[in-house]
DNA sequence: AGCTGGCACTCGAAACGGCGGAGTGCCAGG
DNA sequence: CCTGGCACTCCGCCGTTTCGAGTGCCAGCT
């Protein structure tokens, strides 16, 4: 166990880096930092540090910098999350209130987040498997034409083209669209198939290939996962890490730019905890020297999507938490308004 | 007039500085072109060229690199426009022909554009309005609440929340619905406020305000100019410029996240015929060093939207206008189709 | 007149080397 | 267990040198 005074050195550390992007001295730091005991006894500490493998020398003779470890250790137990100001606050709900529809929501959300960590910005659209249903409606395009719209509480639609082999009646159409809200109106979509199952034998014989692949293209929406989709911004952001990026971020963009990466990066985690990712704990070549701080919003208590920045692993972990968390509060306050 | 082998030395300089990125000199043009003449007849050349301005030297004593003004000369005299191979074209249709929404194909022509040129591909969604109307529909969420749902023949949807001072009966809402549709299916939008101008007269004096709400929420989508929306695409081959590129990419990276920017980028003319834009005749700052070769896709003999690709002055023009034009053709196929 | 070879010149890029200073590890003394 | 002192290391900076690609110009050739 490290001692009390150590770990303080080591948030010192953490908060200088951060701050000058500089490998940090034992005697910087007794400068900047009321620890009481002089550089050469930090040096000591510092030696331990190393040794335990909470911060590292980028070679012989220079300050130190945090390794991943260190900056594990931080987050974990030296760093709180730092509340926003009041303006800030304020900010934020001014700038989501004048959302008109979903799209616009999750736009408005991804660029504040942006701007406020200034890092780039990761925002999921609620997932429709942990939606549920506030209407279907069908259209009816050609004589075997029709359109599925579906809309969710979330106020996400989506729409598929269903083609029939047989032209479809308008009669047939509007008793299979009141049957198909009925059923449907309100459940999540996990409880759909089974409610929908037996509904083609309902119908007329003649009628019955109609529905069932109508129901085959509804149930195929609902699950479809790439329909798992997500907005990204600010990665313009990624560029004030200059003098040493320029390397660093061409993985980076390009893996920003492929959805799986972005959704494990969001997590697997069903709940709405927050979850914060640092340097090698993202499996993903390229995310190495990255952090992704990350967690669950939704019109309830359940988490229906993610949202989350991705920075460099030298980033602000205190503030960012604090504005990932609040706009998600803010962004579920909105859904649940809608 | 620049003579025919003046003309030739410009090409020469143009093609090989797109391949090498770097000045390229006299001695090297000989080398690697057959001009027929010696090197010190090559510099005269260029002496030329540097006075009309189409050519310019980074430094004394270094070899030339053409400018904004010799690339247009190239682009518009001396370069035709490179058409796909077989194999390209069929890799696009695959590609392309998978899609199973509006959002998926605008999402794959954004990749699609990015692999084939390596550059940004920025891709418009089909305009509101130049779309028409293919359905609207009305749901009633709570009693004096509704949601619009809007769907061009493009396959763009659009809703609204509607909230109306009192609450709104079944019967008028299938009401309004039928006549709705009646009026507007198949009017193109720009002909949509007058055919409904008159319609809360017809219904009843207790209706009317309800319908004048849905109206005007109709109406303010249509004409919403911010749903102008936009998809990008491939910002990691903007890091392909390393060598030089590290400062400008920024500026690049955030002219991009700016949707007005991008409209204006794609170019406000109405037509579906290309247009390359080079360095300085984008009136951006930031976007001084990049083109943009832009053109208008649709599904009939119309634009109903643009689409292009963002790259560096310095990009293969044949070949990029080639790709984005094939691209086009096969987009608007795509949407002739649904 | 137009092309060519020759030549002196320019100037950036890369290689070299010396210096300064921040930082370290270690040790002896409080 | 902390502290001041000390010798050592090594990166980063800077001025210098060298190297070579490229230029402009000129005199001569066709």
């Amino acid at each position: 166990m490290l001692s009390e005074r150590r770990l303080e050195v080591l948030r010192a550390i953490v908060q200088d880096y951060v701050g000058t992007e500089e490998p940090v001295g034992s005697k910087a730091l007794t400068e900047r930092h009321q620890l009481g005991v002089s550089p050469a006894t930090v040096r000591n500490d510092m030696a331990v540090l190393e040794d335990e493998g909470y911060i590292a020398q980028p070679h012989t003779s220079a300050g130190r910098i945090p390794t991943d470890k260190g900056y594990r250790l931080f987050v974990d137990k030296l760093a709180g999350v730092k509340p926003l100001s009041v303006a800030e606050r304020r900010a934020i709900q001014n700038f989501l209130d004048g959302a008109v529809d979903l799209d616009d929501v999750v736009g408005r959300t991804v660029r504040l987040l942006a701007q406020l960590t200034r890092q780039v910005a990761v925002v999921q659209y609620p997932s429709l498997t942990r939606s549920s249903v506030r209407h279907v409606e069908l259209l009816s395009l050609a004589p075997a034409r029709l359109m599925l719209v579906l809309i969710t509480d979330t106020g996400r639609v989506e729409q598929r083209i269903v083609d029939c082999v047989a032209p479809v009646g308008e009669t047939l159409l509007a008793d299979l669209r009141a049957r198909l809200n009925s059923r449907i109106v309100g459940r999540r979509f996990s409880d759909v198939p089974p409610q929908v199952q037996d509904l083609p034998e309902s119908f007329e014989p003649d009628d019955r290939p109609a529905v069932a692949t109508v129901l085959a293209t509804l149930l195929e929406t609902l699950v479809e996962e790439k329909e798992e989709r997500i907005m990204l911004g600010g990665a313009a952001n990624l560029t004030r890490f200059n003098h040493d990026f320029p390397m660093t971020i061409r993985p980076v963009l390009e893996a920003l730019e492929e959805q799986m990466v972005l959704l494990k990066l969001l997590g697997e985690t069903r709940d709405s905890t927050m979850t914060v990712r640092i340097g090698h704990e993202n499996f993903h070549e390229g995310l190495n020297s990255t952090s992704v701080v990350a967690v669950g919003y939704g019109s309830g208590d359940e988490a229906v999507a993610k949202l989350g920045v991705v920075g460099p692993t030298r980033m602000d972990y205190p503030g960012t938490m604090g504005a990932v968390r609040a706009v998600a509060r803010y962004v579920g306050q909105i859904l649940a308004e809608s």
